[in-house]
DNA sequence: GTCTATAACGAGATAGAC
DNA sequence: GTCTATCTCGTTATAGAC
């Protein structure tokens, strides 16, 4: 695919392939990947079809594209949690209100939600969804590897056991929230989750001696 | 029980509205509901499209007739487990068993499933869906409530939060195991947000003060 | 109950003008 | 970069013969 004008007369373009991939990407989240068409963003940006196939030439390279662009904003987002706030709760609240946000707006996690059509979509979309849950796997299980070193929160076993259960926990809990229109179901699952999972270590009590 | 061929009710003579709900239990278990067609049900009963909408008007309506039946075959496994089992954690694992079950047929939970594209949904097959998890919370708030008031399982706080943590992280677990096709990824985390969630009690050892 | 045939529509995708 | 026009295919659904 050919790159954006190299020239600087035109500021305009580079926010139309952003903006396709705003759109798609609601879509995507609230309908499902195979839940929108072309036509549903044509119409929606007020151009043709055929302009979108200018720039993603298939469905398919427009879903990979929406995924790593997703993907690489997460990972930013981690990573200013984790430089924002010190290791303890703090990150996993933080963590938690990123789904938080995301399900207000009615939507799912893009990757939870394509993660249900999973064997639908393409081997590029499918290495993008599990390279996503590796990475909030690995994020989480460090952010409670760290919390558990400063002695801020107390957790038995290994590590990425703990990362494995909040992801798929919250995963789950927005899917069911999602369908009952309450977000504050969510938000009292994902702190009980947390309560229960990785309590904060009181001194003279059972943790790490 | 879900994710075998038949349901509890009938055993030898299924007929042809029975087959066709199996092979689109399957595909909706799979694919999700807008991931199959009536041409897919068709071809793989050696039927035509046409001898399709003679049993189910509209695919509406072999959707929500679809939920039902698997509510219904649910419900009855539950009360099953609720039967054979005095209150404790066997309960509990042999409910997580049934997801288990489940996810080797490389199958999600169909109401999970098609939560996911609940927004694209007719209303009948949405609250087919509230109904299924109010249906599962609801039981496993029972369950976690009688183990506790036998002595046999601790935690703090209402059932009902038990049974909601419990739901929404066997949906997200499975969703997520499904994508790395790693069943025991999710009978690992099942058993251990089990083993965290609802701890046996000791006795003598910090449990319900 | 099942078939053939077809209607009516929407999907993804392409060619070529401007 | 965006347009008009079109192609091809798949989708749900119906009519009517057997």
């Amino acid at each position: 695919m050919p790159g954006r004008p190299h020239s600087a007369t035109h500021i305009s373009p580079a926010g139309t392939a952003d903006a396709i991939l705003d759109v798609a990407e609601r879509l995507a989240q609230t309908r499902g990947f195979n839940g929108f068409s072309y036509a549903d963003i044509a119409t929606e940006l007020g151009i043709t079809k055929a302009s979108l196939h200018y720039h993603f030439r298939t469905k398919a390279d427009l879903g990979a594209r929406l995924m790593a662009r997703y993907s690489a904003a997460f990972s930013v987002a981690l990573n200013g949690i984790a430089a924002a706030q010190p290791p303890g709760r703090k990150r996993l609240d933080q963590y938690v209100e990123l789904y938080s946000g995301v399900l207000r707006g009615d939507r799912m996690c893009l990757c939870g939600m394509l993660a249900a059509e999973y064997t639908t979509l393409p081997e590029p979309m499918r290495q993008e969804i599990r390279g996503f849950f590796d990475l909030n796997e690995e994020w989480l299980a460090r952010m409670a590897e760290e919390a558990r070193e400063a002695g801020e929160l107390a957790f038995e076993g290994p590590a990425q056991a703990v990362g494995r259960l909040i992801l798929g926990s919250l995963e789950g809990a927005m899917l069911v929230a999602r369908s009952f229109s309450d977000v504050s179901r969510f938000e009292a699952t994902a702190a009980r989750l947390l309560d229960e999972l990785i309590p904060a270590r009181v001194p003279g009590q059972a943790g790490t001696p």
